[in-house]
DNA sequence: CTGTATCCAAATAGATACTG
DNA sequence: CAGTATCTATTTGGATACAG
């Protein structure tokens, strides 16, 4: 028993598997459980290391300076530093950036919508 | 010196946390790097536990029973047993599980261009 | 066939101290 | 202030053997 479709006008198995490097793409470049977390902070307002680091409670200054190269090397955000002394860093989301804002509204509405769903099943399981 | 928007059109730090929020709910279902290439071919056919295993090369059959049983308890697929001697499972994507497609869809969509806009700086910069 | 248990290797994260 | 280096603790993954 062959259960793929034979449909032309359906995904082929080949699709498919582009479609899963496509998200592997993507993923690779949010993983880091702080990315999309900054990203979206950023996106709110620049804002300084030091910023961030009090802002993420759980977080530290190793993993922030990981998470920010990262995005900063895919180019996501920008570092802008004012040569003062003491110095003074400041982190902005690059219109390149601001292209994922669409897409992780999509995933926070998915979020919200299962939150709903586990708390309206919670309820059911009340009665 | 502040940078927050006082425009009550604009987003408030309340809302940016609370997208933070959402977002983590969501990631923090599809984290594991297999997850959505799990799903994905579950959309594409049902397919049986054997079967997932010799599809997805480096992946352990420890950390597939595992990211299964997430998907399950998550409601995203369905398991079903048919009791023959040698037992048989497939696993299948749930209704609710189709309701990421959309949004597996964006992410797949963004790591398409993202891989574009690669290709062609590195075009750029072959000149 | 579909898993689970165990053991071991590798990756990741936190704390702290330290540099410019 | 903005990081980096180091060490250690925790998490995660693979391989293998084994159970139902």
């Amino acid at each position: 028993m062959n259960l793929e479709n034979t449909d032309p006008s359906l995904p082929t198995f080949d699709d498919c598997l582009k479609k899963i490097r496509a998200i592997d793409d993507t993923m690779e470049l949010l993983s880091g459980k702080w990315k999309l977390s900054i990203l979206s902070r950023l996106c709110y307002k620049p804002m300084r290391y030091s910023e961030i680091l009090n802002d993420i409670e759980p977080l530290s200054g190793k993993v922030l300076s990981r998470e920010l190269k990262d995005l900063e090397t895919n180019g996501l955000i920008i570092r802008c530093v004012s040569g003062t002394k003491p110095p003074s860093v400041t982190y902005s989301v690059s219109d390149y950036g601001m292209s994922l804002r669409d897409l992780s509204d999509k995933i926070a509405e998915w979020g919200l919508q299962h939150r709903d769903r586990i708390r309206s099943s919670f309820k059911r399981s009340d009665l």
